[in-house]
DNA sequence: CTAGCTGCTGTTTTT
DNA sequence: CAGCAGCTAG
């Protein structure tokens, strides 16, 4: 059977498209990952291309292992020699096979976010720097920002005395970093894109390799990945990207969907297809998701449909407080998988990963298996990191990080008083830690006496002696080796919940066995370089327990790309979805608004919606009201469940029609609400004037906001005796 | 030097 | 309600 069989039109045009560079608007559910898996396939299949020339990128880690699964279950080749992977992944592969000529040591580390936030704290220290003026995480993101735009610290302009000083400190961040031999995530792609750029020679070879590069989810990929793009591309290969502005959901992080715009100009794609019938979801669903984007102004267009039925209304649950709508769920859930639905065919999500807990108890309390996705990932896990700090060590002892991660942990008398010595000499003598604890420890014991079992000098017998081992025995080995010989075990062992931290020791060299069986490196040297840089890379791939059937936690975020037959989306209230702090952005509500549009359109046939009245957040239960998205779903499509406020099972009142023909404020679905004020509205009051209610609290004749005067700035006012009018 | 306490603060989404 | 920085007693 042909691979090309089952395809509509659209899809057969765009898989069997002759080389050019071209772009696919893809709608939710269209057949996206299909497309590009079978032009892939198609294009080995015809001798178009073999894999060698084939350079595919995607966003997730999961996308990129969807993909080669796909690719060969359609054709019987070795995927190895195809490029597929995140731009973060490629570049790492990039850098490694040229870390020379991009300036970098053979084993460089890459570092995370958390990682990176600690080296720029111990920097700011290091340099007297006033961390109350300039904030750790501030330079964090002026440093990420400057380096997504493509800018080095001597490129960026500075305006004022703050962003000069911001600016110095990237300089002396990216020369520490340097010195440790460690890259973050914005500098993988900065320092790949600047060899590339550099390096004609390179480049050229590149671009006469990888004939055919394909792009996912174009929509998600900051302005530096598409310049890393275009310098991939020459006059004889080109670029085939698929994309769905709808679904742009990373703004946040840099992404810009504006290169949606850009590509067809200056890749020179003289053809868009769109594909627009959405294979997945019945008609109410997509109907509730298409009313719902078209509130946002800034949008290409496009018209999906579907051959499906209608199907079921979509469900509206209203809670009095977040421990019930949590009940609600656990519920509904164990009546489907009585029903014989499958449990991994479901999943609640959230706005944010903070929302988990809640439900993972409920779900704990009635025995209901489920798994989280992000949140607490594995290798960010304290244990985790802990023992990959030694690994980064065995691998490279001059990484000040990982050395400070663990010179004192487990705790073996190495106080601040010496680890300021330490850092003193490093400053002065412009060497690693690592040089320095050497020196102390033979300033200390000039070859005299036992060996000590606390101090430096023990520390440095202990990297020493695990980089030995490194030689004799293989990645999983060395592993536990690090756990036994480091104290970490048995440090673990007196803890009261070390159980399950010791049990994660356990699953990393696992990770590591079944990593080993996958990687085509030889050396051990090199496999634990590729194991810590897949550590860093893909810190929440890696989850114990897979396969098992579980319902599926986890944020609207994680949830693109995926399906599932039943979808719960929960905590649809003012401020938590969309998120407060999104309100403040420009652009913000419409990114919100697509993220909704992504949680709604996983769902195939059962969709559940639910809010909660009263919500637990920062330690204090917060009142708020329904999310205006629910009010921008069609009433026809929405059936409520709402048992306790006397509606029953009916559908949406008379009233609420009328309010949301008159306006496009949100809904009051509380009757208990005295009126329909809600964050984000304009106010007048008589005495403080003009302003904007951001926060509310309470009910009844408790009922209170919090409203921010254009002119007597914040405060508070109860309802009931304040004299608010909408404005 | 260590462990344990207190009090403060910050809270979105991810490679 | 966390997690953490800073402090104090041992």
């Amino acid at each position: 059977m042909s691979i090309l069989s089952g395809l509509n039109p659209q899809q057969l045009e765009a898989v069997t498209l002759p080389k050019q560079s071209a772009l696919v608007l893809a709608g939710a559910g269209s057949g996206k990952t299909r497309v590009l898996t079978t032009r892939i396939a198609w294009l080995i299949q015809t001798g178009q291309s073999g894999p060698m020339g084939i350079l595919a990128v995607t966003f997730t880690n999961k996308a990129a292992k969807e993909m080669l699964a796909r690719i060969s279950a359609m054709l019987p080749i070795n995927t190895r020699g195809m490029w597929v992977g995140t731009f973060h992944g490629l570049c790492n592969r990039l850098l490694r096979a040229h870390h020379r000529d991009a300036g970098l040591p053979q084993l460089f580390q890459i570092i995370d976010s958390a990682d990176q936030l600690a080296l720029i704290k111990r920097l700011m220290k290091s340099l007297n720097v006033d961390d109350e003026k300039y904030p750790a995480k501030q330079l964090q993101y002026f440093i990420n920002d400057a380096k997504e735009q493509g800018l080095r610290a001597a490129e960026v302009e500075t305006a004022d005395d703050y962003s000069r000083k911001l600016n110095e400190l990237y300089q002396a961040y990216d020369e520490q970093c340097q010195r440790e031999g460690v890259v973050d995530f914005a500098e993988l792609l900065l320092r790949s894109y600047e060899l590339l750029s550099r390096n004609e020679f390179l480049r050229e070879h590149y671009r006469a390799r990888f004939q055919h590069i394909l792009v996912d989810e174009l929509q998600d990929t900051s302005r530096l990945q598409y310049l890393w793009l275009r310098l991939l591309t020459g006059p004889k290969n080109s670029v085939f990207a698929v994309g769905d502005d709808d679904q742009s959901i990373y703004a946040f992080r840099g992404a810009s969907a504006g290169n949606m715009l850009s590509f067809a100009q200056d890749f020179g794609a003289a053809t868009v297809i769109k594909l627009e019938q959405n294979y997945r979801s019945h008609a109410n669903i997509l109907d509730a998701a298409n009313a719902l984007i078209r509130h946002n102004q800034a949008r290409l267009g496009k018209n999906l449909w579907t051959a499906e039925g209608h199907g079921e209304p979509l469900r509206l649950y209203e809670a009095a407080i977040d421990l019930e709508e949590a009940g609600h769920i656990v519920e509904e859930v164990k009546a489907l998988a009585a029903g014989g639905s499958k449990l991994s065919d479901m999943a609640v999500l959230y706005r944010s990963n903070a929302q988990s807990r809640l439900l993972e108890h409920a779900l704990f309390s009635a025995a209901v298996p489920y798994r989280v996705y992000g949140g607490l990932r594995f290798f960010e896990r304290q244990e985790i990191k802990h023992a990959l700090a030694y690994l980064r060590l065995v691998a490279n002892p001059e990484d000040d990080g990982a050395l400070l991660r663990v010179i004192n942990f487990p705790a073996r008398g190495i106080g601040s008083r010496s680890l300021e010595q330490m850092q003193e000499q490093a400053l002065e003598q412009h060497c690693s830690l690592w040089q320095a604890a050497l020196r102390k420890a033979r300033a200390k014991a000039p070859g005299s006496g036992p060996p000590q079992k606390r101090g430096i000098e023990s520390f440095v017998a202990l990297v020493e002696s695990l980089r030995l081992t490194c030689t004799a025995l293989a990645l999983p080995e060395v592993i536990e080796h690090v756990i036994e010989q480091s104290g970490l075990k048995q440090h673990y062992q007196g803890q009261k919940d070390g159980a399950d931290r010791l049990e994660n020791l356990a699953e990393l060299s696992n990770a590591a066995a079944g990593f080993v069986i996958e990687s085509a490196e030889s050396s051990v040297q090199n496999m634990l370089v590729e194991f810590l840089a897949h550590a860093a890379l893909e810190a929440g791939e890696h989850q114990a327990g897979e396969g098992a059937d579980a319902l599926q936690l986890m944020t609207a975020h994680s949830a693109k790309g995926l399906e599932f037959h039943t979808v719960f989306i929960s905590g649809l209230e003012e401020g938590l979805f969309p998120h407060e702090q999104s309100l403040i952005e420009p652009g913000g509500l419409e990114e919100e608004r697509r993220l909704m549009y992504v949680a709604l359109t996983r769902a195939r046939r059962r969709l559940y919606l639910s809010f909660s009245q009263n919500r637990m957040l920062h330690g204090q239960t917060r009142y708020s009201i329904a999310s205006r998205f629910l009010g921008e779903i069609p009433i026809e499509l929405i059936k409520r469940v709402n048992p306790k406020s006397g509606v029953g099972n009916s559908v949406l009142s008379i009233e609420d029609k009328t309010a949301r023909g008159l306006s496009p404020q949100p809904l009051n679905f509380s009757a208990e609400l005295p009126s329909s004020w809600h964050v984000g509205q304009n106010v007048l009051h008589p005495k403080f004037g003009a302003g904007v209610i951001v926060n509310a609290e309470g009910r009844g004749s408790d009922a209170r906001v919090q409203v921010n005067f254009h002119k007597a700035g914040v405060k508070w006012l109860a309802l009931e005796y304040a004299k608010l009018i909408p404005a």
